[in-house]
DNA sequence: CCCTTCTGGTTTATCGTTAATCCGCCACGA
DNA sequence: TCGTGGCGGATTAACGATAAACCAGAAGGG
């Protein structure tokens, strides 16, 4: 491996000359960085990142931490990687993985400490895991459960997105709407606030949530949705409008529903939320909440960005605004 | 912060000790062992990683980079990372950015040399930057296109599996069946080889491909083939069937047959390739060629664990099986 | 009684950078 | 003529850990 001190060698010069010449920290004569390019390029040197992490403090990388790289994941790390880019860092993607071991690993103060900063996605974790975590490192949550206040978080607005939807079932006729992934004990997930913003609609509409129209999921996979799904027509349960509490649990609604020749929208109307790129393609379009992914993003990288430049602002709690966006999934306005 | 000197001091022991205990490298007496742990309780001390990389030289860190987060890389990534993590070892994920200026870095030496090992998907890759990759360090590369021998390399059979789909078709009927995405010129990227499979499978049933069938896409998205279908439906152009060469754009070749009131599988079969999750769950849902996750992870694993023990074996480049998944949206066998 | 071996620990020498200082030199104004 | 102030560059001293060599003392064998 070459290193710096053989540059200096080659070009005549000492190693922070070296260094000046390729950071561009400091002003070097002309003559004097052309010998030193050219020792650069003759010897192949390439800069040793760790050592320069080590010394500087700064690792020039922001991690984001997901439970999954799937979906709604999948699509806010697209929107933020360009804009920590834009900061002159570098986004990686980290999963905390599903076995507990190696899940305290993605999560230790050590490995936290790799990266300047942290986007932390709580949807996985436990009470006691966000307990470790150690709120001096520059980290923005983002989930829809309740965390800590010394974290800066950022959150969907999930009750008022839930609402949208269900609002708009029951605005196009439909009067027994299945919340599709609502847990019926109160919890701190999404699926809690998506099932009272399901249950706020009702009540602004006038009629009574009926709770026996509560399906909840052990997981919000379209295989789990379809099952249950399946299982509520098979009971015999009567029901015209399903709000997923997300798109892919939607995915797997319809293909109960139509499996069994069920019509949608005529029969059952049904709408989601997280508003997936598929979901406007997956006939006949489903209906969905809209995230404003790029919102989010922007909102999250402007929190940790200040947080890395070193404020001590107080931490803040986002609540990022939702729109619903109507598809062929349930019925057009009359 | 508190350093590993600290500790030292603070249990009254050499730094040496601290890090034997803590690594467990080297044997320790009990009481000694006690002092030290209780030392670093105290002081709530945690190593720091990138002094530890410096020194030790590696990272225990493999990265996969890819040119997006979604679909069948977030898939790959689910697979791989369990068996990087068995291996002790921890999986990131980066993205090759689609600025240019961005991607270099990805994919600079010094980047690279962060991790012990690398997958590199090299679907938006073009030759120069591949040239640029040193085959020196523990590299595998994933994906479709031709790249030099010096590289460890793992692809699907895409012939293959593109002749198996559009056989299907063919055997269930089809005899007008459009390559969606395929390129028309050869390139190296895999809608030339999909396209070439099904071309073969023409050719195995005795037909002859319509090369004013091959439908190429900009982009192998939901929205690019939504809109190309749509416009070979306006211009008349007769078809009974769509081997698409992704779901996602079969998804959009399903929204556009639909829209336009073309039944699926009945007028139109449809089959697409990377069967992905949601496949299963659209209606009436997709026949699709599986690339084979679990094969395709196992495999990189193997070639890179290999690569970083160490091993000068000769590279490989290894084909994987793929298999068809046959569902509702092509007619069943009679 | 001396020599080897083992155990548990310390010392030394880096890993490859960069922040902070320091230093010599020339130019310039008073 | 002498201070004053850049400018270009070299020196010094870490950043926080670990590999390798070394060493004192106890134990065991002939």
């Amino acid at each position: 491996m070459v290193t710096m001190s053989d540059v200096a060698r080659e070009a005549g010069v000492s190693m922070m000359t070296v260094s000046n010449v390729l950071t561009g920290r400091k002003r070097v004569g002309e003559p004097t960085r052309d010998r030193v390019l050219a020792a650069v390029e003759s010897l192949g040197y390439e800069v040793n990142l760790t050592a320069r992490h080590l010394r500087a403090g700064r690792t020039d990388t922001v991690a984001l931490i997901v439970p999954s790289f799937h979906d709604y994941f999948a699509e806010v790390a697209d929107r933020i990687a360009p804009l920590i880019e834009a900061g002159g860092r570098h986004l990686v993607l980290e999963r905390t993985s599903a076995d507990a071991r190696s899940e305290m690993e993605s999560l230790s103060v050590p490995r936290l400490q790799m990266y300047d900063g942290v986007f932390l996605s709580v949807a996985g974790l436990d009470g006691d895991e966000l307990d470790r975590v150690p709120a001096s490192a520059p980290i923005v949550l983002l989930g829809e459960r309740e965390v800590p206040a010394r974290f800066d978080h950022v959150r969907l607005d999930n009750v008022g997105g839930a609402r949208l939807a269900t609002a708009h079932l029951l605005e196009r006729g439909a009067r027994r709407v299945l919340a599709l992934g609502g847990s019926v004990e109160p919890s701190t997930g999404m699926e809690s606030d998506r099932r009272a913003g399901w249950a706020e609609a009702h009540r602004e509409a006038g009629l009574t949530p009926d709770e026996d129209l509560v399906v909840s999921l052990d997981d919000f996979t379209a295989e789990a949705a379809h099952h249950a799904v399946g299982r509520v027509l098979d009971d015999g349960v009567p029901f015209d409008g399903v709000f997923a509490v997300n798109d892919t649990a939607a995915f797997g609604a319809l293909a109960a529903l139509t499996e069994r020749g069920v019509s949608v929208p005529d029969q059952v109307q049904l709408a989601g939320f997280d508003n997936l790129d598929v979901s406007r393609f997956v006939p006949p379009g489903i209906t969905s909440v809209d995230p404003g992914y790029d919102v989010v993003a922007a909102t999250a990288v402007r929190l940790l960005e200040r947080r890395m430049a070193g404020s001590d602002a107080p931490r803040e709690h986002v609540t990022t605004p939702v729109r619903l966006v109507e598809r062929g999934s349930t019925r057009p306005d009359v």
